[in-house]
Parts: C-alpha cells; structure tokens; sequence
DNA sequence: AATCGGACCAACCGCCACATG
DNA sequence: CCATGTGGCGGTTGGTCCGAT
C-alpha cells in the first residue's frame, strides 16, 4: 500500500500564485489563524494543495516577513551558523527574524556558495577544498581577489590563528571550525554525529530536527521530545538565541 | 531587434518525524 | 507496538528577468 497523496492533485491548480488566491489564503488565514494545512484549502475555497498553501503563507504572504537584500550581519550570521549546522535551513531561518528557510537556501545556493568557491573553499565544510594548501596561503590570495565587501569577507579573511588551526578537529565534522564566534555564539563547539555520516539521508536519519530546534530556542512549532540531545549541544543551544528585530550581532 | 545564457527565486516533490488511534 | 495521517524540511526544478553578444 503506497503513501496516499496530500491532497486530489486532479483538482489542485499549480504553478505560480494568483492575486485573488493570494488574498483568500490571507483572509481566511486571518480570520482563522494558521494550521490544519490539508483542509485550509476547501475551507478557504482553494483549488490548491495543503502544503502548497503552507508554503506560499510562509514563504511569501506571512506579515512578518522582510523583504529585501540580505545585510552584512545576515550574511555573517548565515554563515556561522551554516558552518555549525550545515543546510538545516530551517534552524537558521528561525536565528534570522523575519527570512524563510526557502530564501536563505536560495541565498546560500546563489550568492555564498559561489563566493566560497571562489576562496577555493568547500561551501560544505567550510574548509579549503585543497586540503595541501595552507589556509594562510589562500587567504591573501582570495583577499586580492574579493571585490565586493561583506561580513563574509571579514570571516573568511580574519584572525590568522583560527584560520589556520588544524589541531583537535573531528574528522568529518565542520563543527569544530574556527568560526571565532563572537558574543552569543561564542561557545566550544559540540561534535555532532549527523555531520559523519557519509551520506544526507544518513545524515538526515541520525539528526533529530524538532528536539534540536527546540533546544537551539530557534522559532519552532509543536512539541519536543529531548531524550538524544548531547549534553554539549544542550549547552551550546543555551548559549544562542533568536536575533531580537534589529538586533545585531556585532 | 533577436537570441542566448546565466542568475535568481517561487514553487514543487519526495521523504522523514511526530502525533494519534 | 503498529498503521496511518499530517506537518515540515531539504533538494530540485522550471519560469522569469536581465545583461551580453
């Protein structure tokens, strides 16, 4: 018996969204608040999935959404935390008010990755993807190269000491990168397991996403079981918080 | 003016985690 | 404990825009 469909797709639009199902989707959901995806749809007189729906009010119609070029802090902070989380776009959307999971993956895969391999560095590890390269070598390098100028630039270019640490790492693991993480992110970084495995849906397997949000304290809906965290993940999530509206983290 | 190719981004798809009966 | 339903996530696709030729 095969996985039942999320919704009719015979009797489902698809495709890009109109104005009036844009204003239905946000006055029903307005008068009757979020959840119960798979029904909003008939109720909100949709020809639309449940998850398309879902979707569409969090990646683009919800009221608190920002809009715009992401900022330097934005672009620092996303990368930190994709260094210490990998593509768990969600748990840095929830560090970053106001950007989706979808919008920051967009970002990622259109402006950072690419100004990572520029450095000659591997957007996965954050490591130089030249292992017989000293950091230090490359790093004047892709400064004479960088030609725009953001907080990225100052992390990738900083402190010559972190950068070219190779003691104590996990194999494997880009948690124990040299982030030189300041202010609330500043902690002795936990091994996480998910980041060994050699494969995403292993990866995938081992994480434990909602119990992890939950303890990260990132934006998070539904309930947590906390039985796996690591106590040294718990520690770390203690140290970090959801980004304040306006607040930096320089 | 037409065409092409790359960049960008909204949306879809498949899978997984969790809740519930 | 198991089967099923639902929500959520991450990877990927496809349409649109825009600059170069």
């Amino acid at each position: 018996m095969g996985r039942s469909p999320c919704c009719e797709k015979a009797h489902t639009n698809k495709g890009a969204w109109t104005k009036e199902e844009d204003e239905k989707l946000i006055s029903y959901i307005k008068a009757h608040g979020e959840g119960c995806w798979r029904s909003l749809p008939k109720a909100a007189g949709l020809l639309r999935c449940g998850k398309s729906c879902r979707l569409r009010w969090i990646n683009y119609l919800r009221p608190d959404l920002k809009r715009g070029n992401f900022t330097a802090e934005e672009d620092d902070l996303i990368i930190k935390l994709h260094g210490l989380l990998g593509n768990k776009w969600s748990l840095i959307a929830g560090r970053l008010p106001g950007r989706t999971d979808n919008e920051i993956k967009n970002y990622w895969n259109t402006h950072i990755k690419r100004k990572l391999l520029s450095r000659g560095l591997d957007p996965k590890t954050h490591r130089p993807i030249d292992v017989d390269r000293p950091f230090t070598a490359l790093k004047q390098q892709d400064m004479s190269a960088a030609q725009d100028s953001t907080a990225s630039e100052k992390y990738f270019s900083g402190d010559e000491e972190g950068g070219s640490s190779s003691t104590g790492r996990h194999k494997g693991c880009n948690l124990d990168l040299d982030l030189n993480l300041d202010l609330d992110l500043s902690i002795s970084l936990p091994y996480h397991p998910c980041q060994e495995q050699s494969s995403p849906r292993e990866a995938k397997a081992q994480a434990t996403p909602q119990s992890l949000c939950c303890h990260l304290g990132f934006q998070t809906s539904g309930p947590c079981s906390c039985q796996n965290i690591p106590k040294s993940l718990v520690l770390f999530s203690h140290s970090i918080r959801p980004l304040e509206e306006g607040q930096h983290t320089a």
